[in-house]
DNA sequence: CGAATCCTTGAGTTCCCTCAAGAGAAGTGG
DNA sequence: CCACTTCTCTTGAGGGAACTCAAGGATTCG
């Protein structure tokens, strides 16, 4: 696909016109990640930031330990590490691929160049850098103030909601969805037993079947515990 | 203090012309809140955002049992909600008066047309944003990957370097810090008392001074334990 | 069919939260 | 100025959730 192509399809660039986005193509750095291949290492220095084109990526920060704790995993069209080009220091993060990606890169001082006398892209990223606030703030209630069931249950239930059905598919290894709750995969796997049993849901590999909505929410509001 | 006076000292609207400042003044309106006062709640219509003139406030998350979890405890200068106005959407956190303050509001529909004719405003906004997501990314990264004296110690290794000393003042109750640390007042007194014991700091009512920086550097990296 | 990765289960331990009660500090009002 | 309330901080005992370590089973993929 041609980078013009893939730009108009980028929901941060919507309500640019043509010229605009001719302008844009010219500043990219269309790139390839393979499975497992780092994007950029927390301290990196943050000289621009990214668009998935296609794939997956996963943002984290890293304990001295080695214990991961995943902050965002991004697909097609999303945007990372735009907090690098305004804050203008180094990555407060980690980023690797997840599967084959293909990857835009936008250099900082280009960039900024043309958001300046476009409004509606300024517009539009502060309205993408607000987004990633509302998430992150969800993300640390979560994490101090439910317990792991809580947490995944919450997941599940938002999962539910974006696929629309109540058989759910993750998208991620449960490990990875562990690493994204804030726990570890040997308790992710209890939990996910326990709700089995007590016919909360039921698994079959990557897919779980909701079967009882209104436990699920209990457990996610906190009103009851596993 | 006259509103253009205030809003020329406000590091967001730093490169703004004393026209552009006139404008913004149009806008505001100047409130003050006292001690313990709800400035908004989580869920409330985001309809615009704020500025803290003088005093304090905190924005937190509250689980169902009523324990808090601080995001963010703002000072003169430092703008709060923003993220609502862009995002368009609630607030997903509440805010309270710490003390007596004095507050500017700005009224989202208003604003954003100053915004989009001020591209030094909008450059600001999104440093300020990104700013509050590395923060975000901060702090995420403490609740879930260090335990409890890691955190202590990172927060008090950063007052040190704010304040420039080694006795350090806190500006908050230590209950307050608990919750802005993800935990309760029981557990940080025990872990003070701790540190205390082991000759890390001394505590001396709201003052700390350390004493064995690298013993809490070692705690903050998570490689020693108390 | 092996090799690698991912997932599950068990046993033991640790951290921290809950509940409870007392001590200290601070502000109010008589 | 002192008793009073109120808020904050401290300390103790107990329990529970989740992590560590360890090993076996399942799945995928070349």
């Amino acid at each position: 696909m041609k980078i013009v192509e893939a730009l108009a399809a980028i929901p941060l660039f919507q309500g640019m016109n043509s010229e605009q986005l001719q302008k844009l193509a010219l500043i990219v750095a269309d790139q390839r990640y393979s499975r497992g291949q780092a994007i950029f290492a927390e301290g990196d220095a943050g000289v621009g930031f990214y668009v998935v084109i296609s794939g997956k990526v996963k943002i984290f920060k890293l304990s001295s330990e080695g214990k991961e704790q995943i902050l965002h995993v991004f697909g097609s069209g999303e945007p990372f590490a735009e907090a690098a080009v305004f804050a203008g220091s180094c990555f407060p993060a980690h980023a690797m691929a997840l599967e084959t990606s293909r990857i835009f890169f936008f250099p900082r001082l280009k960039f900024t160049l043309l958001i300046q006398e476009n409004p509606a892209l300024a517009m539009n990223m502060m309205a993408a850098l607000s987004m990633r606030l509302k998430k992150f703030a969800s993300l640390i209630e979560s994490l101090s103030l439910k317990e792991v069931p809580g947490r995944l249950a919450v997941h599940l239930l938002l999962l539910a909601e974006e696929q629309e059905r109540d058989e759910v598919r993750l998208d991620l290894t449960k490990s990875h969805l562990a690493s994204l709750l804030g726990t570890i995969p040997e308790t992710l796997s209890r939990i996910l037993t326990k709700m089995t049993k007590a016919d909360m849901i039921a698994t079959n590999g990557p897919s779980i079947t909701l079967l009882n909505r209104d436990a699920l929410e209990a457990l996610a509001s906190g009103e009851e515990r596993l």
